[in-house]
DNA sequence: ACAACATTTGGCGATTTTGCCAAACTACCA
DNA sequence: TGGTAGTTTGGCAAAATCGCCAAATGTTGT
């Protein structure tokens, strides 16, 4: 962390994980593989507040995972960047196979299912 | 989040990205990609204090991102899965596309230098 | 212009994170 | 056994995050 490239990449990539770093958002980034979104559709989606979901997306949104398109009274979200997902089937991935080989057991009993390339 | 399944994988997913949504901790990441280090050695190039930085590799490794290894009255870290740090790569590319188009500068005079396959 | 719907913003208490210091703990070595 | 280097833990104050409510803003249709 001693020079200021260094600092500056670490801070953008933190800022993208950040904004991914909670279980709502990365529920929305994972609604919006399938479909891009309103946000009233999004917030009956995940169940909590309108502002709150609000909040959510303008902070993936400032991240550069989302974008948002006004369409009349709605703003529709969508990913800036299908791979986002790729990414976290990566993820996915590492979770497993620590459950496999039982050195951390993060997801107990949870299923993950992943899409095949398709979408 | 309405089914309890998919909670559990957005909790899952979203420590994940937690543990890496700090700077310090995406910076040790990074040079975990380099070589294995101890505790020692990674907190005199991330430049804050020892206990500082055993706590950001306790939440790493929590998250199953990090592995530790004692050796002798040193603990060596290291990355569990190297593939991490393709899933990293994939947040630059998006980071500078979202710089390229304009959409939303994250990363203003940074240069991102990327590792080929060979390390 | 008004009402109704869609979204964002301000504000606030509650909770969590962060980073430093001091203290505890562990392993090695003289 | 005492000392020292390496690491973790406890504690605490400052800062950031979270989620709800209320209020402001924007948009459509009458």
């Amino acid at each position: 962390m001693m020079y200021e490239n260094e600092k500056r990449v670490a801070d953008a990539r933190a800022k993208v994980f950040k904004a991914l770093g909670h279980p709502t958002r990365c529920f929305i980034v994972e609604l919006l593989t399938k479909k891009t979104l309103s946000v009233s559709e999004l917030t009956e989606a995940v169940n909590a507040d309108v502002s709150t979901v609000s909040k959510h997306l303008s902070i993936l949104k400032q991240a550069g995972v989302l974008t948002d398109n006004k369409q009349g009274s709605k703003v529709i979200y969508s990913l800036v960047c299908p791979c986002i997902m790729d990414f976290i089937y990566c993820i996915d991935d590492a979770i497993v196979k620590d459950a496999e080989k039982g050195i951390s057991c993060i997801l107990p009993g949870a299923k993950i299912e992943r899409k095949t390339t398709g979408n």
